[in-house]
RNA sequence: GGCGCAUUCGUCUAGUGGUUAGGACGCUGGCCUCUCACGCCGGUAACAGGGAUUCGAAUUCCCUAUGCGCUACCA
């Protein structure tokens, strides 16, 4: 048998963290066993659909590096594959459960039903009272046609048998119970004509032979409901897999409020879609416990639901950035320089040009995070420093260093070749004919010329800088800057 | 309120009856060193509580607590 999962949004904008991680475990699954992954759209709430959500939600897929082998934007054998294309087959099956005695009509108003749960409050009971209600298990087949003709709206309940205890295995979580008395009759077809998530998702992935339903945890309590739906229908129960939450510091479910929560909000932070993926897939699952960088085959490879968390995890914003910053050290300074050079132009920064931003990428891929941070720490490469942490210099300045300073500048201007070593090796020499420390040479020195007292070796950024551009450099704090 | 699911360092986790409870992030001490980083070496810190089973429980069972989820003609 064919493994064949899928991944079912519903459009109602952007794609969640939370939403791409169960994408992810999604395909996993899939590719680890050679099988099927299906992209379908849930939209059968016309009342919460935003425009371009899907695009939206695709293209975030993409940038992720999910790939569908059917879906409603590359078609397959088992389409259509968004709900609402799909319409009239729902109230096929919907009728198919009431011919079976399974469903039954239900002709109550939302006043009726709001009135009927403020009466039930008190018993803590929230359920739809069936035998109180108006619907076709109370009314004569005579007058439930009646109201049908007479065109009153009504929806299509599932008649869950109360005595029942259903069981379920979940892969993740082992056997689930719950007696049927707990478990609501829920609206299966709305008024709209629509169905509600629960009969679609179980009348799709039948149709769609869906064999391994990985999806989010707050599925888990209508679970039994679409179990004893397959059983009405008298199809084969597809496995189950119910993932643990994504949480935010505070443990509650990952949300706006406490953070971002959209991928595209990581793209636009400048997270590398490897790390990204990287760092998600190991919230919540771990192969070994031993190892925190997987590339996308490993995972693939390693991935296997049994080992999936039960409990939620909680979306660590530092360890991410670690993660991200230990991609960003093996990538290449191409690489690099291919993803830094849009965000650049897009804001207009002067980075002189590939090659040498290429260079000053390679000086400092040690010394950041992410990549967007490049061009802050290192201003001072593309343009003079106007700013000076002179209480950095202080701490270097000797007495002799106001004599001595002059004259390692006159060296400098000897200097013929420029290139990093020599002029390190050159400086060296000098520090010890002038029996001073090179600490003192060239901490003060690097504040002259960049500004900073941070920043990659000295000579290195010499030499990138250029012989005339450091000398300049030098000069014009020397004319102008004043120490005190 | 009801039902369900969960509970190992602050965080992500390894662990499936016998371990000095391991790794990683963070924090931190040191080394390296022209600064800052990187890297390396070390430190910090956990089995929610209580019973039961067992010669022996983080691992099995029960209870409690706590957290989370669900409780819509939303998904």
């Amino acid at each position: 048998m064919i493994v064949r999962v899928r991944f079912a949004p519903s459009p109602t904008g952007y794609l969640h963290v939370g939403g791409l991680r169960t994408a992810l475990y999604n395909y996993l699954f899939a590719r680890h066993h050679g099988g099927k992954m299906i992209l379908r759209i849930e939209d059968t709430d016309r009342t919460r659909l935003v425009e371009g959500a899907q695009e939206n939600l695709i293209k975030s897929l993409e940038w992720a590096g999910i790939n569908f082998d059917e879906g409603p934007h590359i078609g397959g054998d088992f389409g259509p594959y968004i709900q609402s294309e799909r319409f009239d087959l729902y109230k096929k099956y919907g009728m198919e459960l009431i011919e079976s005695g399974h469903a039954y009509y239900a002709f109550d108003t939302p006043e009726e039903i709001d009135a009927m749960r403020e009466k039930q409050k008190s018993t803590g009971d929230f359920k739809y009272q069936r035998d109180l209600m108006k619907n076709s298990l109370n009314l004569t087949t005579e007058e439930t046609k009646k109201q049908i003709e007479e065109g009153h709206p009504y929806v299509i309940r599932m008649k869950v048998p109360h005595e029942q205890e259903i069981v379920f295995q979940d892969i993740i979580r082992g056997e689930v119970k719950v007696i049927g008395k707990e478990v609501d009759d829920q609206v299966l077809l709305k008024s709209d004509g629509f169905p509600t998530y629960h009969l679609a998702n179980v009348v799709d992935d039948h149709l769609m032979q869906i064999t391994h339903v990985i999806r989010g945890e707050e599925w888990l309590p209508s679970t039994p409901k679409h179990t004893l739906l397959y059983r009405a229908f008298g199809w084969d129960v597809p496995e189950f897999a119910h993932l643990p939450l994504l949480l935010n510091k505070d443990k509650s479910k990952l949300s706006k409020r406490q953070g971002d929560v959209a991928v595209e909000d990581y793209v636009a932070k400048g997270f590398f879609k490897d790390a990204f993926i990287n760092f998600i897939a190991l919230l919540g699952w771990n192969p070994t416990g031993d190892r925190e960088i997987y590339s996308f085959d490993e995972l693939i490879e390693f991935f296997n639901l049994e080992k999936v968390n039960k409990a939620g995890a909680v979306f660590d914003l530092e360890k991410l950035t670690w993660v991200n910053a230990q991609y960003l050290r093996t990538k290449s300074m191409d690489e690099l320089a291919d993803y830094i050079i849009p965000y650049l132009e897009s804001q207009n920064q002067n980075y002189i040009n590939r090659d040498f931003l290429k260079q000053v990428i390679d000086l400092f891929k040690e010394r950041i995070e992410n990549m967007l941070d490049l061009y802050e720490t290192t201003n001072y490469m593309f343009a003079k420093p106007t700013e000076f942490d002179l209480e950095a210099l202080k701490k270097n300045w000797k007495e002799e260093t106001t004599e001595i300073m002059p004259k390692y500048l006159e060296f400098l201007k000897t200097q013929s070749d420029w290139t990093h070593s020599p002029l390190y090796e050159a400086t060296k020499i000098f520090c010890e004919e002038q029996n001073f420390k090179i600490k003192f040479i060239v901490n003060p020195l690097r504040i002259m010329i960049t500004g900073s007292s941070k920043g990659a070796g000295m000579f290195e950024t010499m030499e990138l800088l250029g012989k005339k551009e450091c000398i300049d450099r030098i000069e014009y704090f020397w004319a102008n800057i004043s120490l005190k």
